[in-house]
DNA sequence: TCAAAAGTGTTGATCCTACACCCATGA
DNA sequence: TCATGGGTGTAGGATCAACACTTTTGA
């Protein structure tokens, strides 16, 4: 058992975004400091009382200060305890899911003050430090648990979209293929989606252009 | 903002159960100490680094020294934190879902080193301390999302159990009625509860006895 | 005119709800 | 024998997965 009165408290993130081919992958960060220096983690950082006023605002802070991100939507998966998770003794994580939209993935291969690499969160081709293993699985429980529960990752996507995007969103999150017809059918039917962006036709490659949608707030996750 | 550098850590606990007609109960203590004192709040209590080997261990330690109640499941709800929700400054607690099985429902009231009510936990008669109605609102959501998943809140039974008790139970969990046959249905065809405990027919009052069941370990939660 | 992706319609299987019905018991 | 709650069968409606089909564009 640890000597120590008080626990360390932090919070870590895992922040998911789709690359160029629609595939699910996750940010991870090499550690600057020991411990494990050196080695890669997601995301995160001590509980500053004094600057933050929540857990959310660690989390938000986190991201800020190491991968320049600001106004990312965050939610709480769980949190992850005990004596033997950190080396220098009693410690307490919260783990926050965020969503990256598109349209924002490049910025985080611009901020440059720590090595950052994304990763497929199924198979990671790196070890991960601590307990950030299991965190990733959590996160990755609750991401699916969402979806199948006919939630839309609508975060993942930029704010202008088409339905075939978003079902490959959905796709990537669950690992499966979903039959379009009836992916779109129960969109309509849930009445929330605004209709035809009027000129907003994303004229693809040598095809078909698309319709674009937007959603309401209400939507999002 | 707070000058400490060090938050508050601890536990809380929302341990639902069953009372004699069939509705859905919480456990309520009445604060011996300040703050809050002689308020009305879920059970809980700091972190002891030294004793306790995670969160978890906390509130089960909580929850024996509190109510006398040794090896109940629990669940992580999730992490209310901040600077302004204790008095005493920056505080975070993780909030913890337990069901009381319906034979140890009597062993709480036979604990007396606290005050302790069971209230109605849709409309609180009595008004709780700090965030605890914020808490107390998560944990019957969590518990609901549960039930609604079609899984099954066997930990508010006893061991051997009717059918009949086992829908009242879920029905008492999503205030909804239920169809009989159709939940008789869904339960057989999930091939897992073992049939009939040979010679364990309740006598309930002056009707037809009823088939007692017993389920595996995995079908608890 | 062809490939590729957008977008729609149909059909059979499955699940769910509501309700009717029988069964076993104590009074 | 009657009231009460245990336990089952069925029919109609909603939901869903699978697949075939039409449309619109760039090359």
């Amino acid at each position: 058992m640890s000597k120590q009165l008080f626990p360390l408290v932090m919070a870590d993130v895992a922040l998911f975004c789709l690359d160029e081919e629609q595939r699910l992958r996750l940010l991870v960060t090499q550690r600057a400091l020991a411990p494990a220096q050196g080695n890669w983690a997601l995301p995160g950082g001590l509980l500053k009382p004094s600057q933050d006023s929540s857990m959310e605002d660690t989390a938000r802070r986190v991201l800020r200060e190491k991968v320049g991100l600001d106004a990312v939507p965050l939610e709480q998966v769980r949190v992850f305890s005990g004596d033997r998770r950190d080396e220098r003794g009693w410690s307490l994580s919260v783990l926050y899911l965020a969503l990256l939209p598109k349209d924002q993935v490049p910025a985080v291969a611009m901020h440059k003050t720590d090595a950052v690499a994304w990763i497929d969160p199924n198979s990671p081709d790196v070890e991960l430090a601590f307990d950030h293993a299991s965190m990733v699985q959590a996160a990755l429980q609750a991401l699916r648990a969402k979806v199948r529960d006919r939630k839309l990752p609508l975060h993942l996507l930029s704010p202008l979209f088409t339905l075939t995007e978003l079902q490959r969103a959905c796709e990537a999150v669950l690992d499966t293929t979903m039959d379009k017809a009836a992916f779109r059918r129960r969109l309509k039917e849930r009445e929330g989606i605004d209709f035809e962006a009027v000129e907003g036709e994303e004229k693809r490659g040598r095809q078909r252009p698309a319709q674009c949608y937007r959603a309401t707030q209400e939507f999002y996750f």
